[in-house]
DNA sequence: TTGTGTGAACTTGTTCACAGCA
DNA sequence: TGCTGTGAACAAGTTCACACAA
């Protein structure tokens, strides 16, 4: 994004921070599961300790969606369930399609989080042709020539991309090109977009290697008693560090690397 | 940098920043692309445009490892390639369990970015009797009963929770306890762990929520084309923002909340 | 009292812009 | 000359601590 001025103008009260958002439905979750065993009202306290994060950063970000909480009491539950659906746009439903129904796409297919929240699989799309027809997670696949008519008919936004990194970003722009104007992709590319279009990524190997990024670090730090033995590291009482998505944007340039790589280390 | 005096901060490769560690495995498969067309050396703009960063970031990033670049023509791929591989501790090879061997755990089995880089599929796990001895990926799958053994047997520090988000925090106990010290969670629940154990969430509906989130803000502000009628966004040239995993840490409290839980959405 | 809501301090991350080396 | 490497300015995000409403 050459072009100065980032994502939101920042309009008033309407900008709720990238990071906020992105914890937005980590509290859902926590509430609804407070919802379903009828509990009334929380506290930032309990409620963070559910989320997994602390109560200041809470508070904060409920405040920037408005004072939905009871001073000395705590925050309705119901309510604020209510008030954060509304605030992601989970009061309506939103028509997804999943473009590759390999392991993957099937997962996805069959993850009951996706139809428990708004969101509803419209479609199933996979390019082999022998697929077509066949069900999976009930709804039958249809093939890629199918695509536009599909996007139109549902007014689909949102697409899923779990197809191999060598066709995602042919099946993005058409996706793009049929009006779905956000995009989860699965596949290891880095997808070129027009503006306006939004783009999130979960790629699981770079989840890995920072995993061992970490690991390593451990490992060269304590070369104490880690070594020989399985250290038995049970039953520490502390609870700790929980990474979740997050991520301001970044630029996406041109280019199309694609496909699998296997690793190459050179000496 | 200054070469003495300063505190005690980024002296060496020490002190590389969590944002900077989560856009290395963006620059490596850059890289291994670049290295696989034979491609000698590469600037900070080219490289930065193919991982969809912009260059300063890159450079900025880069300064952290070192100084492997050379002014006025830019860095040897396949040097770098070797140097953020050891940083990330991709040359050593870290044996992985996927405890939870359901679509998910198939797909992430059959999963090509693991092998190919510096991971191997030590053992899949199921707890499912019938599942045990079934080869997924050409791995057959063991029964929970066998999981400290395997862990023991193989050196495991790093597991991969894909099972039900009730069966998540057993799991992830279990791992622990017999020695694992990084975890990589697809189930949608918070993990309590001890500390000095890494946790990485992975939640699918989660990245739904935020990308709902902004299309509907998109939705409101461009209250013009976009209702009827699907838009035809098609065509723009420009290439724009892609959201990737990241995130610093947060404090993960006690608490147990489990299962899958349905949309709650009070009038 | 109790626990929210929030200004202010602080930390982390990003961008700018340019000195300096190949 | 061209591109890296990096201080310094800026922006985003987090934590602190406390006024104040119920």
């Amino acid at each position: 994004m050459a072009t100065g001025r980032n994502h939101r103008p920042a309009t008033r009260s309407r900008g709720i921070p990238e990071a906020t958002v992105a914890r937005l439905p980590l509290y859902l979750r926590a509430l609804t599961a407070l919802s379903e065993r009828s509990v009334p009202t929380v506290s930032s306290e309990e409620l963070a300790a559910a989320a997994g994060v602390n109560s200041a950063k809470l508070r904060k970000d409920f405040s920037y969606l408005g004072s939905y909480g009871t001073r000395g009491v705590g925050y309705d539950v119901e309510y604020l369930v209510y008030q954060i659906s509304r605030e992601l746009g989970l009061t309506q439903d939103w028509p997804v399609v999943i473009v590759g129904i390999g392991n993957l796409g099937a997962a996805l297919a069959n993850y009951g989080g996706f139809a428990s929240r708004g969101f509803r699989v419209a479609a199933l799309i996979d390019a082999d042709p022998t697929m077509a027809g066949k069900p999976v997670a009930g709804i039958p696949v249809q093939h890629t020539d199918e695509l536009e008519k599909i996007i139109n008919d549902n007014g689909v936004s949102i697409g899923v991309i779990a197809t191999p990194a060598g066709a995602a970003q042919q099946v993005c722009d058409r996706l793009v090109a049929a009006g779905v104007t956000s995009i989860l992709n699965f596949a290891p590319t880095v997808l070129s977009v027009p503006d306006g279009v939004d783009v999130r990524k979960v790629d699981l190997s770079i989840e890995l290697q920072i995993l061992a990024f970490h690991e390593q670090r451990k490992a060269g730090e304590e070369s104490e008693a880690a070594a020989g033995a399985p250290a038995p590291a049970a039953a520490t009482p502390a609870a700790t560090a929980q990474t979740e998505n997050a991520g301001p944007d970044a630029a996406a340039g041109r280019k199309g690397p694609d496909g699998d790589m296997p690793a190459v280390m050179p000496a």
